[in-house]
RNA sequence: CGGUGUGUGGCUCAGUUUGGUAGAGCGCUGCGUUCGGGACGCAGAAGCCGCAGGUUCAAAUCCUGUCACACCGACCA
């Protein structure tokens, strides 16, 4: 193993000195993402795109081997449809866009851009929906969605996002939390598994959860700001969307019966989540699996007779090995082109150059700790591959340390208060569960609650606002 | 939606106070020398000064309006 020779790159805000800059400066010169002319409307690039896309092709098969199937409904939701569900056009409508005109002629109704498709998955299964043969119905979208938020930032708070949404109807509520949970799983294995992104699992409280839901429950990471990002939600809607839709079917029994309802959804939030757990003052940090470029060949001296030739050798094994590799033939120089994938986070560089060739050996370098090692070519193929699997569980087990150390247990609202002010992170407490609290948490602390996380642990006998009696354990930070 | 600040070649900005030929660095293109951590020389291209009105002989500069972006709050995947 070689020394650390990585420099810091000029061009990026340092990220202890403006988190927030730091990020937009990844997202702008690692080329994920542009601008476009409209407020909140992003431009995915193509390497911002690429990862968006094996995020979603590896989500996709999960979901298919849980026997999922992918649709699509239109974007344009009637208001009248929107308005079905109390609680959820009441969540929804402030930040609803509307088309009003068709052509040049003004509709007789004004059309919603969905903001998510409940309600049209609803109208559909109202159709579909007769027999308990027809249960369950197990559908994903994927599609982008559209809510007017007042403030906008790259991937974290897009008004055009993109996101796949699951929704399912099945004939029990025992099915319908056991699809909840599910889902929820296989969220967060996606994240531990092939984000690198050690996740809490846990359920929303009554102020967080989703509008119309009866049980959101939500997976939560920590940023390496220690803010809190809900990195995905997994929500049972009970039988209330069906009640209000009109959704019934005949049972066993001859009975007419309600089904019961699932939502669930993850969106390009993901990639902001990847920048912020991972990334450095060098730039972006890619894990592995989802790295669009998981190994890039730099000729060294590539005028010199026979580097290219040597280069494209390297490529072709790797790609033969399934390694997502590239080469960079351009005129820029070697310090460059360092610099440049480590901006974009590739997790590998593999140089080569005349020494090497006549030594038969080739030289890879690691885009997170900056270790070089030269190695024989006979075992290109399995050290590029080992350390790419070394790299996956470096980056989990520094995140993963980054959260154990900005979690603390605290007992009372004093001590929740200074331990925001002085370092910030989780707050673990107990809580009673009273609303009233959690808004003083609020207040007080500037806290809101995270989740009450699925693995409960008795860390005192009251809560921390109140000091009555607490069963509850909950966590609290600040959101993204 | 409130507070603050900013809009000038692709990027970072100077020029605005005091109106008078559109500037610099980086990047880009070409040629040459370089090439194991952001190389160098020479030559070149590139701007309706965010947008719309107004004042003036004359506006990047003054006035009015508007849009966008950034940060901080309130709201949110």
């Amino acid at each position: 193993m070689g020394k650390n020779n990585m420099k810091e790159v000029k061009e990026i805000t340092n990220m202890d000195v403006d988190f927030a800059q730091w990020f937009t400066d990844v997202c702008t010169k690692a080329e994920l993402i542009d601008y476009s002319s409209i407020k909140g409307l992003y431009i995915y690039r193509p390497y911002g795109y690429a990862i968006w896309e094996n995020i979603q092709k590896i989500l996709d098969e999960r979901f298919k081997e849980t026997g999922h199937e992918n649709v699509y409904l239109p974007m344009l939701i009637p208001e009248s449809l929107l308005k079905k569900e109390e609680d959820h056009v009441e969540g929804f409508a402030p930040e609803c866009a509307w088309v009003t005109y068709g052509g040049s002629n003004k509709l007789e109704e004004r059309y919603c851009i969905r903001p998510t498709s409940e309600t049209l998955f609803c109208e559909h299964y109202k159709n579909i929906i007769h027999s308990y043969n027809d249960l369950p119905k197990l559908y994903n979208q994927w599609c982008s969605v559209l809510r007017w938020e007042k403030t906008a930032r790259p991937f974290l708070r897009h008004r055009e996002f993109l996101w796949q949404e699951g929704h399912t109807m099945h004939a029990t509520s025992e099915d319908a939390v056991a699809e909840t949970h599910q889902m929820l799983n296989i969220y967060a294995d996606f994240m531990e598994n092939v984000l690198a992104m050690p996740v809490i699992k846990g359920r929303k409280t009554e102020k967080e959860k989703f509008k119309g839901a009866e049980e959101t429950y939500t997976v939560e990471c920590m940023m390496h700001d220690r803010k809190a990002l809900q990195a995905g939600t997994s929500h049972y809607f009970g039988d209330g969307f069906a009640k209000a839709f009109d959704i019934m079917y005949s049972g066993k029994d001859n009975q007419l019966h309600y089904p019961h309802q699932t939502s669930w959804g993850v969106s390009t939030r993901l990639i902001g989540g990847i920048i912020m757990t991972h990334g450095d003052n060098n730039g972006l940090i890619l894990p592995p699996k989802i790295a669009p470029v998981q190994a890039v060949v730099i000729p060294v001296a590539q005028h010199k007779e026979g580097v290219i030739d040597a280069a494209d050798e390297l490529v072709s094994r790797l790609k033969k090995a399934g390694v997502r590799v590239q080469i960079d033939t351009t005129d820029h120089s070697f310090g460059w082109k360092a610099a440049q994938y480590e901006m974009k986070g590739v997790p590998l560089r593999v140089e080569i150059g005349p020494r090497d060739i006549s030594n038969g050996e080739c030289c890879i370098c690691r885009r997170d700790t900056g270790e070089k090692q030269t190695i024989n070519l006979d075992i290109l193929e399995a050290t590029v591959l080992k350390e790419l699997d070394n790299i996956h569980a470096a980056l989990f087990e520094r995140a993963l340390e980054n959260r154990k150390k900005h979690t603390k247990v605290c007992q009372t609202l004093d001590e929740v208060k200074n331990f925001m002010e002085s370092e910030g992170g989780f707050a673990k407490t107990m809580w009673c569960g009273e609303p009233d609290c959690e808004l003083k948490m609020k207040e007080e602390a500037g806290v809101t609650s995270r989740c009450i996380p699925l693995e409960q642990e008795q860390v005192s006998d009251v809560c921390v606002c109140c000091g009555k009696p607490a069963k509850k354990s909950i966590y609290w930070g600040v959101a993204y």
